[in-house]
RNA sequence: GCCGAUGUAGCUCAGUUGGCCAGAGCUACUGAUUUGUAAUCAGUGGGUCGGGGGUUCGAAUCCCUCCAUCGGCUCCA
């Protein structure tokens, strides 16, 4: 007999062999209809596998995350056989589940899967769940895995079971299909009651880039067809969300092919919503003891060289622009670290002087790969608001704490309050990627984990993530369609003072090396402002809200009274104009409505004679007539609250 | 950079077996109207059908090529 300890801490007394799908039946039946796969001591197995030792169980149905990804898993197995019957002699790489479904990467050969073959391959997935399969787990040697595949003539299965060891290897059969797979998988098809194939996209082999290109498919799956259709209606709302689109509708920036692809550029609204953002920064880095310094747009090669990043990039960045007498080479400056360093070389430090924080909105330009580009989230030409802190190596902890409060302070006054801080760390096994020796490194990274967590950050540890040049700690949040991006950052950097012989004369009177510590909480203006807009929909809050106020007459008798108020509120500091066009009320209503514009004030004959406004806020509708004197201090008061961050 | 898809007016989109001067709505402009909380009416203007080349009597439509955009891959100081 074997005990099984459930998660509500019951204990079961079971016969040497019993399977996790036996228990889940004595449970009751309904369970075990549900259940996709269990978790034994921790490891995620087959609900069929026979369970020999005593264990902690945890029955893992759709509400798990584990029991969705066993679902994906086997929805990928049966994606294969179902393009297996389309596509005779197709190959298979790998089909792993992901955040949201799976995807399988395959090679068809020399006949193209195209999204047009989605809805043939659906309704075959379909009919095949009808049939129940159940999957069935084999065991196999590494010679009888190879004859398997070989006969096939899969050879990307091949490459698997090469790095793959004997005794460990097992094979996973469905319906016609069999594929080499760790498992594990949820007992039969029949529970995949609705599928969706998304999108066909090339991808390379084991992600090499020099292998051969694969087409991969994403799809997703779900047990109910009401949960398709849910998860459908939802991409269609990030969609409408789209920073692009927004970023359009509401005239905040646009592309110009003429101007050149990944260079953004900002229209006038646009621009009014960044500034107002480089503002709440700029005045809260002076708070913090920052000063502003500013270097121009490129910088001698010679300055790169010094960085090391020539060496790194100089082939891969935007090539140099060479003066026409003297034929010296100039770069567009790709970061304004190097220029900070030669800011600090300027004069000599003392060790009381320090930290010294260097802070600037740098405009910097790097050369993206043509296919990277997106929206504002990956430019070539982006503005930075960087800083750079030189201090003693006892201050880079609270240094480093005094900064994550400074971008916890951003999010809480932007109101995001979902993100995830990612630690880098060097990659053990491949250190000849980076500069730096090992104690620096060991350093700088103790001192990264203890910061963050005596600031309670919910952190991921991702190694071999590390920058080349130290380790970081990067603020992350998903966009619209759940894509994840980096904003804040801080990075921890021992290898440029070393590289520009920064100094400072200690207590002792002898030269010290100061540690650098790179820091941006926005990260960039274009990405930050793009996951913004995501974010609140382009419903800015009103303290950035390019347009705060527009009065709207109720014909255009009463626009000079309209004027009268727009010349008050702008003598406040408050964004407003007047809609003087020819237009109904409701016309003009609806206009600013579609705009996003936070308050609407609707004037006319009995406003105009009690000097009052008619205040309508957006996307919430009428709230009454009140002087505009008063509108104008809660706006004031409003706008005076959020940028102080509460 | 690689794979796949897309590219029609300022915007959103019609226009597929190649065939009269390429269409609609919104926007813009002109006029009428002077309006009370999400679209007043009428008229006018606006397009090298992404660029270039080709096939054809004839190309937005078929082919080639380049460019850009979109979805991924790879990359990201």
């Amino acid at each position: 007999m074997i005990q099984i300890t459930l998660p509500d801490g019951k204990i079961l007394e079971k016969p040497v062999g019993t399977t996790s799908m036996d228990i889940a039946k004595g449970i009751s039946e309904g369970l075990a209809r549900n259940v996709l796969a269990a978790k034994f001591n921790g490891q995620v197995i087959d609900a069929s596998r026979p369970l020999n030792s005593n264990g902690t169980l945890e029955l893992l149905t759709w509400d798990h995350s584990e029991g969705k990804s066993t679902f994906w898993h086997s929805s990928a197995h049966l994606m294969a056989e179902a393009l297996e019957t389309f596509f005779p002699g197709i190959k298979f790489g790998i089909g792993p589940p992901i955040e949201n479904g799976f995807y399988y990467d395959v090679d068809p050969g020399d006949q193209p899967i195209s999204s047009e073959d989605f809805k043939k391959i659906e309704d075959k997935m379909l009919e095949l769940a009808r049939q129940s399969s159940q999957f069935v787990r084999r065991e196999v040697s590494k010679e009888e895995a190879f004859q398997y595949f070989t006969e096939k003539g899969d050879q990307y299965k091949l490459d698997l079971i090469k790095d793959l060891q004997d005794g460990t290897i097992t094979f996973y059969s469905q319906g016609n299909f069999t594929d080499l797979c760790r498992g594990p998988h949820i007992p039969d098809t029949g529970s995949i009651k609705a599928v969706k194939l998304m999108s066909v996209a090339g991808a390379y082999w084991r992600g090499d880039e020099k292998s051969k290109q694969l087409t991969r498919i994403y799809g997703i799956t779900f047990p109910k067809q009401k949960e398709l259709t849910e998860y459908l209606t939802l991409l269609e709302e990030a969609k409408k969300r789209d920073h692009r689109k927004l970023g359009k509708e509401l005239e905040l920036f646009t592309f110009s092919e003429k101007v050149g692809m990944g260079l953004p550029l900002w229209l006038p609204k646009g621009a009014q919503l960044r500034d107002r953002l480089e503002q709440f920064l700029k005045k809260a880095q002076l708070k913090a003891g920052y000063l502003p310094v500013v270097t121009p747009h490129i910088g001698n090669k010679d300055l790169y060289v010094t960085s090391g990043h020539y060496e790194k990039y100089g082939a891969d960045s935007f090539q140099p622009i060479r003066t026409p007498a003297e034929g010296e080479e100039f770069f567009l400056k790709p970061m304004n670290c190097p220029h900070h360093c030669e800011i600090y070389k300027s004069k000599p430090h003392s060790y009381k002087e320090l930290p010294i924080r260097y802070a600037e909105f740098g405009t910097v330009y790097r050369y993206e790969q043509s296919g990277e580009l997106h929206g504002l989230t990956r430019v070539r030409g982006f503005t930075q608001d960087d800083a750079h802190l030189f201090c003693r190596p006892d201050q880079v902890k609270d240094e480093f704490i005094k900064v994550i409060d400074l971008v916890l302070f951003v999010f809480r006054a932007l109101d995001f309050k979902e993100f995830i801080a990612q630690v880098s760390l060097r990659d053990p096994e491949n250190k000849t990627k980076y500069i730096g020796t090992d104690e620096n490194w060991e350093k700088a990274e103790r001192a990264i984990v203890e910061a963050a967590a005596e600031r309670g950050l919910n952190t991921v540890v991702e190694t071999g993530e590390a920058a080349f040049y130290g380790p970081k700690l990067d603020f992350m949040v998903k966009d619209a369609l759940g894509r994840k991006w980096q904003l804040g950052t801080i990075q921890v950097d021992y290898n440029l003072p070393e590289r520009f012989e920064l100094e400072y004369t200690g207590a002792d009177n002898q030269k010290h090396r100061p540690v650098m510590i790179h820091r941006a909480p926005f990260g960039s203006m274009e990405r930050f402002i793009a996951v913004l807009i995501e974010h609140c929909a382009g419903n800015f809050p009103l303290w950035l809200s390019p347009e705060q106020v527009i009065i709207l007459g109720i014909s255009e008798k009463y626009n000079d009274y309209a004027h009268k108020v727009s010349e008050f509120l702008k003598n406040s500091d408050i964004r407003a104009s007047v809609d003087e066009r020819d237009e109904k009320i409701g016309k003009k209503i609806r206009d600013a409505e579609i705009r996003k514009v936070p308050y609407m004030l609707i004037v006319g004959e009995k406003e105009a004679a009690e000097n009052t406004v008619s205040v309508r806020k957006h996307g919430q509708g009428d709230m009454g007539s009140m002087s505009f004197e008063k509108f104008s201090e809660m706006i004031l008061d409003d706008v005076k609250a959020r940028m102080s961050g509460n």
